[in-house]
DNA sequence: GCAGTTACTGAAACTTGTTCTAGATTACGC
DNA sequence: GCGTAATCTAGAACAAGTTTCAGTAACTGC
């Protein structure tokens, strides 16, 4: 089995690395002050210090750039969650710890949050590939909360299945409470009442 | 209990009711030829032989109107379900029976669903109030589902938090396949997987 | 080191959602 | 019916995402 850490995308130069990587933290920090809608391309052009055409050459959209974000954020939360993952009993509760974890930390920057999970839905089908991307991220980091410590053969369909349905609760719920339509409280029960999918172990 | 079939709504008079329903006819239309981005504004208001402006005072916005559009379309279904309820065994399988009947619905105007959907998830605080009334006319409809011809006392908090789920794994799920990224056996099989949530009775 | 190709810049142009304005029309209280 | 206020119309204007283009800079193969 084969793990991406990085996503696989058409080598950069050093300077095309360096712009992607301004590009993208003048994103994050554009959309931490305001959220989506403070995320303008010609500011983060400007940010970044990049042409307006070069930001649409690196992404070839808005949502395209901030569903990248997304993924980099990810990429970062999963490698905090592979140095101190959650040490529950059960899987199921792994994965509540997991998602609980998550939840905290998007709480601390709710517009960057809303930024991302807004981009992430509104994603059409030419946003498909990287949409995918973040899928398998996700998917990738419940299934090892799953496991925990042991082996983790494949996981069945049903297994996937199960998956699915929590990430898809997941970015509802959290788009609920950013738009101020579920208390936190909510989004807590709703991840444990959707957990109970996974069979106790 | 008071059922409300209409959302409550300013009273209008005869003509502007029906400039609403041109309004909210053309919409449909468009959305129905080419999804969201086929809904455009000044479309809409030549369509519906209505002034930009006016269009506007109707309608805040674009997603306002397409999750009234989407609140028109559930209103219909709503009756329809009333009319030949799923006659199913259990609680569960009535609810099952509901959203995949809902689905074959939409499949059969993908478009228009994309619109409406697209325009639900994109929604944020200042639409929340037609969110809301879109939300809970859904949460009724899969009550209905689970009390079948039983009295249905109140739900409990248990009752609405798993409702709640199901509406997100339907809404994400739904999206998921109208992108391509889902087929459609995968959306049936996640609406049977969450609505295990639903005890047996 | 050079020719040729590809990438980047700055700026204008285009698209579509949204706002604004001035004047015409309609609804409403009396 | 009449005056007043609210509503509607046509159309310009504005905002932000996206595209385009001419000119400049950087990379690549030789």
């Amino acid at each position: 089995m084969t793990t991406y850490t990085k996503a696989d995308r058409a080598p950069l130069t050093e300077r095309q690395e360096a712009r992607r990587r301004r590009i993208l933290r003048a994103t994050t920090q554009l959309a931490a002050r305001g959220g989506y809608e403070s995320v303008q391309m010609r500011e983060v052009a400007e940010l970044s210090e990049v042409a307006l055409g070069t930001l649409y050459r690196y992404f070839p959209s808005k949502v395209h750039l901030l569903v990248a974000t997304m993924y980099d954020q990810l990429d970062q939360l999963h490698a905090q969650l592979r140095r101190r993952p959650p040490r529950s009993a059960g899987s199921r509760e792994r994965v509540v710890d997991t998602l609980l974890r998550a939840f905290k930390g998007m709480q601390r920057e709710p517009h960057l949050t809303e930024a991302m999970m807004r981009a992430l839905q509104f994603a059409d089908r030419s946003v498909g590939a990287e949409v995918d991307t973040v899928s398998r991220e996700t998917t990738t980091m419940i299934l090892e909360a799953i496991s925990g410590d042991e082996p983790a053969g494949e996981p069945t369909a049903e297994d996937l299945a199960v998956i699915r349905v929590i990430t898809h609760t997941w970015h509802s719920s959290l788009i609920a409470w950013l738009n101020g339509r579920a208390s936190i409280a909510q989004v807590r029960t709703d991840i444990e009442t959707v957990c109970r999918l996974i069979p106790e172990d």
